[in-house]
DNA sequence: TATGAATGAGAGTTCATTCAT
DNA sequence: GATGAATGAACTCTCATTCAT
């Protein structure tokens, strides 16, 4: 005698259907742009049932960002290997960076352009995740530094300058630079089509890689002196 | 004590007030955040006068985007002087960019972050703009190329490779590469403390010119073999 | 003491209400002047349910226009019984339309003075409603012309005339000078107290149906020369 | 050293060109959706001056009323001269109306539709015309009725029913139903195209003469009995 | 567990109207 | 005599949020 249409679905998968629908909707909307009624809609649910789940669109669109982060984090991870050289380290880290923004645009969306803009709080979210990895970064960069190899892969290295090394300070630039193009380049990558995963990672190894090798030989461009 | 309210000046005036104006709270709170109330109070003015001079929220954001996209390219062009060597022009290019967007946050703010998540039409009004200056930055280095000195102004050139230059696919490329590392780097400069426009201008001179020198000298990096 | 305000209602009913006060307002105050708060008000809803149910003040009039037509055009039709004389079914349908636009005076004023001031697309809505209704009267009217009865139902006929008939033409151009005096005459039975349905339906059949007769029978007043 | 531009009038010159396209944009518009702007560009003055000369919009719209309620009055009394029969009077009488109505449709909008629609001390105004024309009508047939003179002019009256009369309630009925008919033909031929003033005319008094003729001669149709 | 019904608050926009010159 | 500059108030419409069941 009940209705045939209510679906009891357990409370685990309900909150996700839902957050995929606010990850979908705010990643292409934003934040301020996206409604409550399209997500619940779009979720398949009534909205009183997000309110209940989720409280508030800041603590849904919180709980988006957290998810995202993790999702990320964990991707890279699980590409940087132990155990094989520290360039092939990097380069696995940004294929498996740029394969899983590529498959997640909306989420990228979110973590890269959306939260960043809206408030200190959603703000901080991101910065943490986005210092994790920098930091794994930063370790690939001084692993290379300590091993001598010279970061070029293919060119027979530079023994003179082994374990010479870069100061701290350097390398942490080396490394926020790096995330930062990355970042830049995955949203270039998912907005033109044909671009892989694999030739946005290898693009910026070239870019970055020869840079850094230089700066590890000691060339360097200066200024001219001001008039 | 305190500001006394200023009325009736002349139409010029005002409309600048308004869009300094918008473009603070456009630029701060982005635009749909941004309330045209807000935009009314700070210029100080009713909101009737803002929508007398400027029809809508719409056509008040265009004109933002129109009056600092022409600022910043003025600013560029006025850094990048003729009769300079093609280094010494870019590197001057970079310090106006820095510099306007350091004193500019928030009309880079809009340029960078704002339009171009709202709408197409706003977007193709930066994209114009930044199709302009990668036009600049690509004559700089073809110049460049074409002069055969070695890039790197303080190495003593590299004779050997005068002329043999880089495909014209390749220059737009770089030029496109290096605009979008310039523009992550405004971000990351404005936001850091202690970082000057001529550091961040140094900072991407390093990494980029080292770069292309190694393209130019044929050599790359290439990726190892999937397993 | 008054009325409790009552809450949560079915859609439907909910709906009706709206409607109704819909009506009362743009009946009263015209399409311009009536404010949605006010028909919120006198619903006894919040602002944002009349939207939520019937979309925008253009839906809204619509909506209003398409009951009330529905209405008229049902009481009228359900007057028309066939099985009568042609006058008599003539006479009850003139009736029933008394009888209505003065019950449903808000009704009316949509129909005959708002709509058809408003907007195309709103008289248009209008329009097809008086169409039928003209073409219920030039049925009416063929049937009169056809049964060869003089249309004066006491005077004993006019056995001559029978079949004759009236072009076509005529009997469209009669159902439509009778459609209009209607609707003036209704106006102007509304306005003036004292004056009730069936007086005002059998002021208009002995003006229609004597220039009727009279038509019939070959007799018109022509203009004199100009001067 | 003067502005070339200042256009000094005098006053009355200035008020016309106001009335003037106040009358066109309450007529085209309605009262509601009319503004002030429109009105003020129309004249080709400034707003301020509007206000100055006509002090309110009520006001402005207010003087149109009685700009051409006098006009369209005027038009008429010059049209039904005396010294010609009843009928003759009052075709020319119509003659004149529908001949000024299609010259100023603007006009006769603001008279008919709009200020009917907009408050009763607007509708009073026209109501006072309307009485006068009213009067004028009833002058006439009661004429005709006293002239003995069938008023159908070519069949060659009904002398039998010389001065009987009609009860002075029956006149103002079925002046009342004339003017109500004129004003109703009016609109009609306003908006259709290829009907003369003399067409229309034509019309009505075929309609009304007839039925004119009916009733003093004592012929009525009279409603079946009630089930 | 789940929802139909409902709203307070605020958004963008327009308009009649008035100063100060 | 004439106007550029300016606004208070009201309008249509939307949205995050909550009851009552």
């Amino acid at each position: 005698m009940g209705s045939v249409k209510t679906k009891r679905m357990p409370r685990a998968v309900r909150e996700r259907q839902m957050l995929d629908a606010a990850v979908q909707t705010f990643g292409r909307r934003g934040y301020m742009a996206a409604s409550m009624d399209e997500i619940a809609e779009l979720a398949g649910v009534s909205k009183p049932l997000v309110y209940l789940y989720l409280n508030s669109k800041d603590e849904l669109f919180t709980a988006c960002i957290r998810r995202e982060a993790a999702a990320l984090t964990e991707a890279v991870r699980a590409g940087v290997r132990p155990g094989f050289s520290a360039d092939r380290q990097l380069w696995e880290g940004l294929c498996a960076f740029f394969t899983h923004t590529a498959q997640n645009p909306d989420g990228w969306s979110i973590l890269h352009l959306r939260a960043r803009t809206h408030g200190e709080s959603f703000a901080a979210e991101v910065t943490a995740m986005r210092e994790d990895i920098v930091a794994l970064v930063t370790q690939l960069i001084a692993a290379a530094a300590r091993d001598g190899g010279s970061p070029c892969s293919n060119d027979g290295g530079n023994p003179g300058h082994r374990g010479s090394g870069l100061p701290e300070r350097e390398i942490a630039g080396l490394a926020e630079a790096l995330v930062g193009a990355a970042e830049s380049l995955a949203a270039w990558a998912n907005a033109t089509p044909g671009v892989s995963a694999r030739q946005a990672a290898a693009t910026l190894m070239n870019f970055a890689w020869a840079g850094l090798g230089n700066l590890m030989e000691g060339r360097s461009w200066s200024p001219p002196e001001p008039d």
